[in-house]
This record gives C-alpha cells, structure tokens and sequence, in this order.
DNA sequence: CCGCGAGTTTGATCAAGAGCAACGTTGCCC
DNA sequence: GGGCAACGTTGCTCTTGATCAAACTCGCGG
C-alpha cells in the first residue's frame, strides 16, 4: 500500500490539534481503499468489525425492511466518521453503508477506537459530536415524514442533499452525486413516479434542472419556500 | 430534601459494580424531583444544563415541527438515562419530555457528567450503548413510517409500547402508562380518527380491549402478524 | 451503428386515509 | 348532582398519492 499523506487528516475536526508524528501514527495503521460507485463498503447486521473515514466521495446509509424495500436513512460527506456503531458498544451494524459516488475510504479495526480516543482527547469527543447531530438529523427527517405531505418531503430532501454536497454549476447549485428518482424516493418514502412528476413540475417552474441521475437547483429560495418556509 | 436511598441506584446498569460510598457520592449530587402526567421535564431548544434518570413513571419524547404538530419520538422506561444531549456536545436539548404518567427522576447538572465517566468506567460505556439502541430504535421507525401502511404502523407501535411497559392484566397484557388515540397517532404520524377506528376494529375482532386512555392486547401473536409478521 | 437496459416521463385509474361534522361517553370539578 | 371538558366513535366526502401501463431517451457495449 501507499503511503498515505499526512495532510489528509490533518485538517479534519477528529484529529485536531494533532502533531505530524501523532497523525503518521495513526495513518501506519489505517488501511484505505476504493469503492465504485454502487459498491457496499459494510452491510446491516455484518460483524462491525472496523470504523471508518470517508476521505472523498458520498455514501447512503440505508436500512432495508423484510419485505424488501429499504430506506435511505442519510447522506455522508468526505471528512466524517461512519460505521462508529462500535463507539456505541454494538457489535453489529446497524445500517448498511454504500458508495453513492466513487469514494475513498480509510478503515481501522475497531479495538484501536479506544486506543485513539485515550490518547487523542478531540478524537472522542469529534465522534460523539458527530453521532449527536446524526441522531438529530434522523429524528428531523423522522418528523417530516410524520406530518409533511409528500411534495414537502421531497423539496426537503433535495435541499439537504444540496446542503450537504452542492456544488455551484452553470446557474445554480448541482448535487455532487449521481440521484435517481428511485433514491429521492428511498430518501422520502415515496414512489419514483411520484418523484418524477414533481421534479418535472418544479423544472416547468424554472427552480430546478436536471438530466439524468444529476439535478441542479436553479432557485434555491422558492425551494426553501416550497418546503416548508422554515429557513 | 430528604436522604435518598442507596438502593435506587445500585441494580441500574450505569451503576453496576461501584460500591455503597461511590453510589452514596453520586446521590448526594442527585436532586430528585416528581413530575404530574403532562408536565414538561425539558424542553427542545432550550439549555442542556442537567442530565437526568428515571425512577419511577414514563416519558414521551417529543418533537415539534414549526407548523405545531408533533411527533412522539419514543418513550423512557424507568431506569433509563434521559435527556443525554450533553453527552453528545449539544448545548441544548434536542426535543422536549413530558411525563406520561406520574414519574420521579434525578438530574445532575452536566458539568458532573464527565466526572462520572471519569470515575466510574462503567458510566460512559452504559450510556453510549443506550444511546445507540435508541438511534437504532428512532431509524426503526423511521423505515417503518417511510414502507409501511398506517395499520401496520399503529400495530408496531402499539406493541412497542407493550414491549416496553407491558404488565399483565385479566386476560391479556395492559400499557402501563395512559396513551390517548390522539398520542398513538402523533407516534404513527395518522390522525385520531384512523387510530379509533383501527382499534375499534381490533376490538371487534377480540385482540385488544380498550378503555379511555388505557389499551389492553389480548391477542398479541395476531397483533404481531398485522405488524408485519416479522416476529 | 444498432440494440439493449437502466433511468425517466406521462396518462389513467383507484383506494387509503385525511378532513369535516356531529354525536356519544366518561370523569372531574364546583 | 349538574355541567363542562376531554376523550372517543362513526358516517360521509374528497384529495392525495400509490398502482398499473406504456412509451420514451440516453448512454453504452458489441
């Protein structure tokens, strides 16, 4: 393997404040690789065996009931912490995580987790942040399913992923990876028909565009509008 | 106040293994407090000054959407540690918790919190695990309200509820708390009507048993088929 | 360049469940 | 013990969004 640079974590809130020598240390241990888009870098119900480090690329966390359907719980960014489960004394885990777009990876096994947070104070204290935001924004995503109507859901949805990746393109705002209506659908609960119809109506409208598993937001405002004011 | 005694503690999970002085330590710390069915133990936004655990009663967890309709998000058991946010780098309280029943907790104020886990290992480790069944638990219910029709919905919840709370009653196991339709449907994300009706319904064909405010299951297997069968 | 498959669009139909309205019950407070 | 408020039931109507069906478009590999 490569030796991997010490200025991929050095920048990052986990493994702050650390020297080059602390962040050598715990890069010599870490191992990194690659995942194609639609690969599953660990499954629901798995050993949680290892936590990682999404370096760069998008994954979907997701849950899949018995029947078959599943559910894509959230979205994660390069730069955070996933597949933490062990932090919470589990021992499996409790989502199945897939890369939405090509992604890099680092991963550990998980009994250094200890050994890093004895040693690295930031480093638990990043992880349970991190955790505590996620619960929160489980639950927000939790009540809107439970009292918005389906138009409000989806407007929802798009602007956090806009949030979380957007990245600006010609005339507005472009989520960074690839969506089907399919995932806009897992994300909100509803059906690819539903999604697409919507979509098609907001593009008459001017405040969005998109072509294929790609969509860019033209007017963000009336989006926000759209989705419930709350901005 | 008067003294609190040793006991309370010494069988919860958090406190397993530390002896009468150490327990006595952190009673001594502890305000006790009782609170009416109805009344707020905290509220979402406000300052996460004080941690809490129930003895006695039952909570519901709840958040509110701007427009003002809520959703339960799930309930507290006695023995429970509640209203961790703090645990989590959060400054303030992520939803509000409001007594179910008649219930008695302890709080401490956070500043205690990593003495504690500083003291006694077990501490930290007990109240991550909880926290992590609980995200489990929210994300559960998550892809139940985003594939599930509402009877399924209103049938997982009730038996939720049982599971937590059950006692056994003449002919069947009751919920220890009062639960209004109007509270089942702010769980499930339905109306009031939808929720009578099933129950009606359910009564009718001899699964349930119902008065005001309190739901008896006299059937539970057929109750977990109507779930979903996932049993 | 053709054919195929994944993703998307759009129309038509239909059922679940929300909304509205009215009435019935229970228990509590004065 | 009467009245009131909170909780529960039930019928009817109407909307939302799921389901079914079919065609279209893009991008890719052979």
């Amino acid at each position: 393997m490569p030796k991997l640079d010490e200025s991929l974590l050095s920048g990052l809130p986990p493994f702050a404040g650390l020297d080059r020598a602390e962040i050598r240390e715990i890069l010599d241990q870490a191992a990194s690789r690659r995942f194609e888009e639609g690969a599953t870098v660990f499954r629901e119900g798995h050993d949680a065996d290892r936590f990682f480090l999404l370096l760069d690329g998008y994954l979907r966390v997701v849950r899949s009931t018995p029947g078959g359907d599943q559910v894509i719980v959230l979205h994660i960014s390069p730069g955070q912490l996933f597949g933490i489960a062990p932090a919470l004394q589990r021992d499996t885990y409790p989502a199945t995580a897939i890369a939405a777009a090509e992604s890099i990876a680092l991963s550990w096994p998980v009994r250094l987790w200890s050994d890093f947070a004895d040693a690295y104070p930031g480093f638990a204290t990043e992880t349970y942040k991190t955790l505590g935001e996620r619960i929160g924004q489980v639950q927000q995503t939790l009540t809107e399913m439970a009292t918005q109507a389906v138009e409000k859901r989806v407007a929802a949805a798009v602007l956090r992923m806009v949030n979380q990746s957007g990245r600006k393109a010609d005339g507005g705002i472009e989520i960074a990876f690839p969506v089907t209506r399919q995932n806009i659908a897992d994300m909100t609960g509803t059906t690819l028909h539903t999604v697409s119809r919507l979509l098609s109506g907001w593009e008459k409208a001017g405040m969005v565009e998109s072509t294929r598993k790609h969509i860019t937001v033209t007017d963000p405002h009336r989006l926000v509008v759209l989705a419930g004011g709350a901005d």
